[in-house]
RNA sequence: GGGCGAAUGGCGGAACUGGUAGACGCGUUGGACUCAAAAUCCAAUAGUAGCAAUACUGUGAGAGUUCGAUUCUCUCUUUGCCCACCA
């Protein structure tokens, strides 16, 4: 017998798939679909392991419902614009589009070492004209539906770089690449209009059983439905407005109504742009530090006008009216009804302007002399010192009563508000996908005719200047059509706006004519099962979900309105980080390990092992997948990114474990070679019992396993099957049955580590078209079993008995056990407690 | 500040619907093979006591429900993740 070649064997495998078109995915009527999606990548250079561990959750998956019958559509594409090939592209004097096609085939050829199932045809790539120019269409159809409309908003502004940045290019308010302090800046820009379907969104959640909850939770948190009033203050004062409104959720507390707070861009703020305090009081807002962490603990400030605002319930008394740090301009009104007896930011406010603080709830256990003093009292009770609303319970009966009364009032009305915002989609970079419009010479936009889709990006572009290239471009941006001149828009949409619909796309990637085909999506959508991060939860799921309710939006092209019914949301891969004496990030093929201390491979010094962390450039403490595979195999590579944790958790990359999930498959090497001898084995005369049930018991194990994702656990089984065939063939031959069952077996293995199954069948002389062995329940209970017998609870004695045996039978059986003896004798039994088949405990007294 | 999880040997983790806690792997220890090492194979491995049979303790802490709790309920501790001045 020969070792096991994986490198010829995963080759020869891999080479039969693709010339085969094994995984080929075609509409079949007859069959039931599968559609198992896992996000696509970022071509970024090389694959990571948590593309390893992503796409072999997915392909386990996929191989699984294959042989299980499905038509199993397992498509494979390119995330391929974005801000990094930019970047690269100015660094190395290169063009974006060749830095991404060159990742895209080294990434290709990557996944591909990984056995992967992928229907590669369906291959799509989001620079691509051809998938763009489908892009371009939906954004005008949006437009016509009114979904797209554009509006004035502040960005991230790099002053030295002219340039936008997005939030996490803003590192302690300075640009990441000039330094420079970054400013609010307003810019025109392209909005989707995603808060239009708030509720249907919130609503959609419901359907989506199985969504992980967290996932669910986060993004009801981000749509931040809540329910309240808006209300209308009269105001008084030197200015020409006489009315301001606030959203509140708790108009019950109006009598504790203390003074009025507006933000900072409130419209009566033009009142004051000329003042020189409140120009010093805005740039005193801009100040405090620019993390949320920061904006939300900082320090409470306001400007105090001369307005005064009317307390509607009682209109004898007016409070001051101020400009202050903690509104937002773009929830509710950018107005808020300060209550510091209730409410604890209100509070702070109001301490530090003394300012009235008055308590209109008290704890149910509490009299109606409760005053809120230290701080704000912000649970639930009972009115007090509100006049007419004295008694009601705070807040369920309050608010509602308080509203109606509002309403009866005409002082104010009820509303639903949500935190959701619209989706801004304009991006001040090249390397995205051109927004088809056009401005004519007053400035106004117009959408480009349909018939001159795509708008190209120009292949030649000079990335060295300031600001958006395309804006420098001006034989490109200047357009004639039909004699008018024109200039395009130069911005490029969100790289998310491309993931929205790639899932669609892939269901008719050669359509032509429309992003979509409609036969394609009705038969394979939607997702069966979606599979990535869970650093996706909240944006491009949600704007996923919101894509196809937009698309859909007075057409009904489709039977659904959710793109993906289920997810699953796998861990990161995580490693140690090393760190030697200057304290520079060290990658762990650069320490050697002695004993339990790290040495510096180079140099000798001792190193600095830090927690471990997901694997990133930064902290090095990346392993290169490509490395890894060569060594040791794809098969091997599979078997242990999913054999140390759960999917869902964080898993550590051990190389430890690495070794023994490639000696494993050596061992199954072994073990096949002495099954094939067994089988061909002339003398086969003995059918047994104990091959068979265990085989049964194994692939129920493991098929209740895959469909729980309970992958990890399913490694375990597949050791555990290896240590029971090589006791069982030292015990046993001339075996009739082993044949039948191994083959069994093997295809259980198949969708971890396919290629080594594959040649184990094929050495058998099976072929690849076996279908998932079923399983036998009534087999699965054996006849002999174990039965525990607790005395007051404790584990006392086994007894093998067989299945079915009365309580009489057994007790008779547990007063001759010699373990149990000792307990019973003499003794009084007062009670039993009998689970047939598994468990008989026996009360006595002691 | 708000929300959602998690806590089991030296480590990663198993445990169906409340019914034998610690499957499986790593590590460690001992042994076989070898001139030696690697590889491989065999055995042991929660803790305490004991030669052993066995007994007691044990799933973050404390209570509760139950014949029986890693699992259900309550309180607390620690920790992770997400959101964050959302009116």
């Amino acid at each position: 017998m020969s070792r096991y070649n994986f490198k010829l064997t995963e080759d020869k495998w891999q080479k039969f798939w693709e010339e085969n078109k094994s995984f080929k995915s075609e509409i079949n009527r007859d069959k039931k679909k599968y559609y198992c999606l896992e996000m696509f990548p970022y071509p970024s250079g090389k694959i990571h392991m948590g593309h390893v561990r992503n796409y072999t959750i997915g392909d386990v998956l996929s191989r699984y419902k294959k042989l299980k019958g499905f038509n199993v559509l397992h498509p494979m594409g390119w995330d391929a614009f974005g801000m990094p090939a930019e970047n690269a592209a100015r660094d190395n004097k290169l063009n974006p589009e060749d830095w991404t096609k060159s990742n895209i085939d080294t990434m290709k050829k990557q996944l591909k070492k990984l056995g992967l199932s992928i229907d590669w045809d369906r291959e799509i790539s989001t620079c691509s004209e051809d998938y763009y120019k489908h892009q371009q269409m939906f954004f005008l159809e949006l437009l016509e539906k009114k979904l797209v409309y554009r509006k004035e908003n502040y960005v991230n502004w790099d002053p030295v770089d002219e340039t936008v940045l997005a939030n996490e290019q803003v590192i302690d308010g300075k640009g990441w690449r000039s330094g420079a302090t970054v400013e609010r800046k307003k810019l025109s820009q392209w909005f989707f209009n995603i808060s239009k379907f708030s509720q249907d969104l919130l609503d959609g959640l419901e359907k989506l059983k199985t969504w992980p909850n967290k996932v669910k939770t986060m993004q009801k948190n981000w749509i931040g439905k809540s329910f309240g009033c808006e209300i209308e203050f009269k105001l008084e004062g030197d200015l020409p407005v006489d009315k301001v409104k606030c959203f509140t959720t708790r108009p019950d507390t109006l009598f504790g109504f203390s003074f009025l707070a507006l933000s900072a861009d409130h419209e009566i703020s033009n009142y004051y742009k000329d003042n020189k305090d409140f120009i010093k009081f805005k740039e005193e807002c801009s100040k405090t530090g620019t993390t949320e962490e920061a904006i939300a603990v900082g320090e409470k400030i306001g400007f105090k006008t001369n307005l005064k605002a009317i307390n509607p319930l009682k209109p004898d008394e007016k409070v001051p009216v101020f400009f202050a740090n903690f509104v937002l301009m773009d929830y509710g009104f950018g107005a808020v009804f300060g209550c510091p007896g209730h409410d604890q930011r209100d509070f702070d406010f109001a301490k530090k302007y003394n300012l009235d603080i008055k308590t209109v709830v008290r704890p149910a256990d509490k009299s109606d002399n409760f005053k809120v003093e230290r701080e704000a009292y912000s649970g639930s009770g009972i009115l007090i010192n509100s006049e007419f609303l004295n008694g009601l319970n705070a807040p369920d009966k309050s608010v509602i009563e308080t509203i109606k009364i509002l309403e009866k009032k005409k002082l104010g009305k009820k509303q639903i508000n949500y935190r959701l915002k619209d989706w801004g989609v304009s991006r001040q970079r090249y390397w995205g996908c051109p927004i088809p419009i056009i401005y004519d010479e007053n400035g106004d936009h117009q959408a480009v005719p349909k018939s001159m889709l795509p708008v190209k990006l120009p292949k030649q572009i000079n990335l060295d200047v300031k600001g958006n290239p395309l804006d420098s471009k001006d034989d490109w941006k200047e357009v004639t059509i039909d004699g008018k001149k024109y200039t395009r828009e130069t911005d490029t949409l969100d790289t998310f706006v491309c993931s929205s619909w790639y899932y669609l796309r892939f269901c008719s990637p050669t359509e032509n004519n429309y992003g979509f085909n409609k036969d394609e999506i009705d038969y394979w959508m939607p997702v069966d099962q979606y599979i990535g991060g869970v650093e996706h939860a909240i944006l491009h799921l949600l704007y996923s979900r919101f894509f196809m309710r937009a698309i859909d939006y007075e057409n009904s092209n489709f039977n659904i309105t959710e793109p993906f019914e289920s997810l699953f949301t796998q861990g990161m891969v995580c490693h140690e980080t090393y760190k030697d004496i200057n304290n520079n990030w060290l990658s762990p093929d650069e320490v050697e390990k002695k004993g339990d201390r790290y040495f510096n491979k180079s140099n000798g010094e001792e190193i600095k092992v830090g927690p471990s962390e997901s694997m990133s450039k930064s902290k090095k403490n990346v392993i290169d997948p490509e490395f890894i595979i060569n060594n040791y195999g794809a098969d091997s590579v599979r078997l242990f990114i999913l054999s140390d944790s759960p999917p869902e958790k964080d898993v550590q990359w051990s190389e430890q474990g690495m070794i023994s999930s490639y000696k494993f498959i050596q061992k199954l090497w072994t073990l096949h070679n002495e099954i094939k001898l067994k089988i061909n084995d002339e003398k086969k005369e003995i059918f047994d019992e104990e091959l068979q049930e265990f085989t049964n018991l194994t692939i129920a194990k493991i098929t209740n396993n895959l469909e729980k994702f309970n992958y990890n656990v399913i490694i375990a089984n597949m050791y555990e099957t290896y240590n029971f065939f090589v006791n069982y063939l030292k015990k046993n031959n001339h075996l009739k049955n082993l044949e039948e069952n191994y083959i069994k077996i093997l295809t259980c293995f198949s969708p971890i580590i396919p290629h080594f199954s594959s040649e184990c069948l094929e050495d058998l002389n099976y072929n690849d078209n076996l279908s998932w062995p079923k399983y036998n329940n009534a087999l699965l209970d054996k006849e002999k079993i174990n039965v525990v017998i607790q005395i007051n609870g404790r584990k006392r004695s086994l007894i093998n008995i067989n299945r079915g045996i009365s309580e009489k039978d057994l007790l008779k059986l547990v007063k001759e056990d010699k373990n149990c003896e000792k307990y019973l004798s003499k003794k009084e039994i007062k009670k039993i407690v009998y689970v047939e088949n598994r468990l008989m405990n026996i009360l006595i007294n002691e």
